[in-house]
DNA sequence: CGCCTCATTGACCTAGTTCAATTTGGGTGG
DNA sequence: CCACCCAAATTGAACTAGGTCAATGAGGCG
């Protein structure tokens, strides 16, 4: 059941059986969400936090204006609101994109966990930090690169990801966002990530198309999008 | 020494004398950097944290195109690279923006620390994750808002950030920054960085002189930002 | 005094937006 | 199985926020 999860810890770190078993066991029930369902919600305190073990979600927030920025995506093996055991509520929703199945970790079963388990606290503590170190990326992104760009920078992360929990059919995944989602990541138009998906087809780079990603040139995307994978720390650490 | 660590963080936990004591026993010397100076190299195995006593340094990356984008401010009393204690590594530098001075935290120790006071652990976690919520809230900022706006709301939360640690005088603090680097928070050129100052000044609203920035009018700067202090977790918590 | 970085301004340009119309394709009820 | 519906995709045309280029001014300091 959490053996997305698991797969992605142990690319990293060294998890004895034992901590695996002790993190398996502060699972609690499972639940699922629709499409466009909150799954967690803005300024509400948590008690639990929710690992994705199926589907996509989004972090997002709306703006005055009503427009919706999302600031990172999940994938299955994911934590989607892990920072809410220090944070305690969240200043940002989270909403599925496809329907997910999420486990639930009680807070207290965490505390728990890290206080038998130190290293496995730092574990979490590392996963959490790597969310944010996809949003300094995406910050660059934004900031600096053009359209064309980031989108072939988010075509290459997703991919990326997916292959660590190993949801990757060769140089494929499934992508289950509209071009409307996609732009609220991008910080762009519908209109405009449609332009967009149409260069990258046309540049023979990537394809989007019945919400699935293929690219067709990864190295060529790569340089596009200046994608450089160190930031999603997918090397083995020392602990 | 570190009181303004203490202060930010007995703002939202309650700390006890003996934590605050373990916290202070932490640090080793001290290091001063000049502006410029790179605090924390980017991709270097890290032993030891830093933690910020004086000045104001900026967590940066390049792109291919020779271009920085700066994606977060530290002030005083904020952990410039605490997350490098998991991470090991950071994908990312920091550099001084104005004379620094620095206080080393052995990553060892921060273990031991961490082991005797888990409740501590969870403190510092949650230092970490209020960077993420800063980061996200510039995703926004860049996704969606315009020029004008980012620069409000950047105005906005350093101004609350230096409050916390009481360094703002009255509605105005220093702000050593060029208008480069603003640019390069705001993903704008200085060209347009200046013409947004212009205009914030002659709406009455902030005025940015001699590296001193002076709010006029701190609700509107707020309106004109979208700006909610939500996001930078002020408020008390339970732990 | 002279130099160098930073700030400021004007003129022109372009990436991306806005608006508005069509087309497409998947899902559903009969 | 087909007709219908509706959200999503696609395209063109006109517009604008912000960028680019280039020149000038102004403050700090050796």
């Amino acid at each position: 059941m959490i053996d997305r999860l698991l797969l992605k810890i142990s690319d990293r770190h060294r998890l004895s059986d034992e901590e695996a078993e002790a993190l398996r066991a502060t699972m609690r029930e499972t639940r699922r969400f629709d499409r466009d369902e909150v799954i967690v919600e803005e300024g509400v305190k948590r008690t639990f936090s929710c690992l994705l073990l199926e589907g996509m979600s989004a972090r997002s927030k709306y703006t005055e204006g009503g427009d919706r920025q999302i600031m990172e995506l999940n994938v299955s093996g994911d934590f989607v609101d892990l920072h809410s055991f220090p944070l305690e509520r969240l200043e940002h929703s989270v909403t599925a994109l496809s329907p997910c199945e999420i486990a639930l970790l009680p807070h207290a079963e965490i505390e728990r966990l890290i206080d038998r388990h130190p290293r496995l606290g730092r574990i979490l503590w590392f996963s959490t930090m790597v969310d944010a170190s996809i949003h300094r990326e995406w910050i660059v992104s934004l900031g600096q690169r053009p359209a064309i760009a980031r989108m072939a920078h988010l075509f290459c992360e997703i991919y990326y990801r997916l292959r660590v929990v190993e949801l990757n059919d060769g140089l494929s995944y499934e992508l289950p966002l509209t071009q409307r989602d996609l732009g609220e990541c991008l910080g762009l138009t519908t209109v405009h990530v449609n332009r967009m998906l149409r260069e990258l087809r046309s540049e023979e780079l990537a394809t989007f198309r019945s919400r699935t990603v293929t690219i067709e040139d990864l190295p060529a995307l790569e340089r596009v999008g200046g994608f450089d994978p160190e930031y999603l720390y997918l090397q083995p650490r020392d602990y």
